[in-house]
DNA sequence: CATTTTTATTGACATAATATTAACAGATAT
DNA sequence: ATATCTGTTAATATTATGTCAATAAAAATG
């Protein structure tokens, strides 16, 4: 059973998520203070926190940043505004997932399922030269650490965790809408060949991402 | 005969695909009760499973999730909001297709036939040295893999998951049509061709594709 | 049985489709 | 401003698909 953390200050949306995470079979509890909220993370017990960027005394992503000096849970944020730069803050302030306020509670539930899931099953793969630590977002090469960006990192995931398995650029663009809505199916090819570069792959002959002539790519297996 | 399962709460819908199925000359059951649903997976008999993201209850990424645990069956999840992120979640949740509320039913039956056709039970088939996995899109001869072209690799799923039934170079055309929409019946020939030397196979003696004189090509079986 | 007709195979080549690469533009963050 | 990330475009390279003609094989005919 999962424990997720609502810090919200919207009384109905509060309750409207209790009941959704709740119906879902999940344990639901929530504050809309900030320093609470922080009490308790640092109690520990919460699998997950959902932060509303907008909150009295604290705003939220300084809210997400003081949790993350205390806990590696993940955590959502959620927006009233679905600004996109809005969305930069909330990744580079520890976030690992961001909603704009339009959302159905149902698309809340399901990333926390999407997020949950990454980090309580698939915390490191290894391929060869190739690591990836899925709950840290870091990738390294042969001891090497290696930046990517999180378009990048959300392809990488998305063939790594079905290594064999090809994907259209359709796919791999839907993949990677949350970070970039407008995405082309060309400009797919380009973070492939990034993400090539900075693992020293090779598109002739890779040791990772392979070409799949007329489909898209896989991971090789 | 398909056997095809629909978990929709909305009653007109569910009467509507299920018409259209039925007339496509598939069964289709349905229900609105995800846990209905999951029984009926575990008990088996279902060729493939169309669930609506939004349901009561449990919602259907989880309900995708939890069909995963027990079955293989192709899943196709349709969405009321056509919003990329829920895309997203569905693929990473272990949906195979994905289809946008506002879809027609004749796209709903276009899309199953063509999973069916994929995965048409068996994921994997082998005749003889030949094994082929249609999920990865993978062949392989005496245990050597073999590149196929995207025709290529149509062909030889019709006539392999058809074992003895010969087809006309038109039905061949027609079958790789989404790819080559301009093939001619001659270009079959050359397709074939390729494909026996893939194979490592012989016209004069077949071990797996054979010339039926006046009529096309069929599978040995 | 020999011959004609039809159909299949094969090879060489042309055309079309797709992938890769590189350089740049726009947006955003530092 | 500077750096980074994503998307765009154009040039190039690669590969699949289509065409054609020559040859071989099979069926039909007399």
């Amino acid at each position: 059973m999962y424990r997720i953390l609502i810090v919200e200050d919207d009384l109905d949306m509060q309750k409207l998520l209790q009941d959704y995470l709740r119906q879902s079979g999940m344990e639901a509890v929530t504050t809309d203070n900030p320093n609470i909220a922080l009490e308790w993370v640092q109690q520990g017990g919460f699998h997950l926190a959902v932060l509303d960027i907008m909150l009295p005394v604290m705003d939220g992503l300084k809210l997400c940043e003081e949790i993350r000096k205390i806990s590696d849970i993940p955590i959502i944020m959620s927006s009233a505004r679905g600004d996109i730069s809005s969305k930069m803050l909330g990744f580079q302030n520890g976030a690992d997932d961001y909603l704009a306020k339009s959302y159905e509670p149902i698309e809340l539930v399901a990333r926390i399922n999407a997020l949950l899931k990454r980090y309580t099953q698939n915390q490191r793969i290894v391929h060869k030269d190739l690591e990836v630590d899925s709950t840290k977002r870091r990738v390294s090469v042969g001891g090497f650490e290696v930046e990517l960006t999180p378009a990048e990192f959300e392809i990488l995931m998305l063939l790594l965790s079905n290594k064999g398995k090809p994907f259209s650029r359709n796919a791999l663009s839907q993949a990677i809408s949350a970070i970039a809505p407008d995405s082309s199916l060309r400009s797919i090819d380009t973070h492939i060949r990034n993400l090539r570069a900075k693992l020293g792959d090779d598109a002739k002959t890779p040791k990772y991402i392979q070409s799949v002539w007329g489909i898209g790519y896989k991971f090789c297996d």
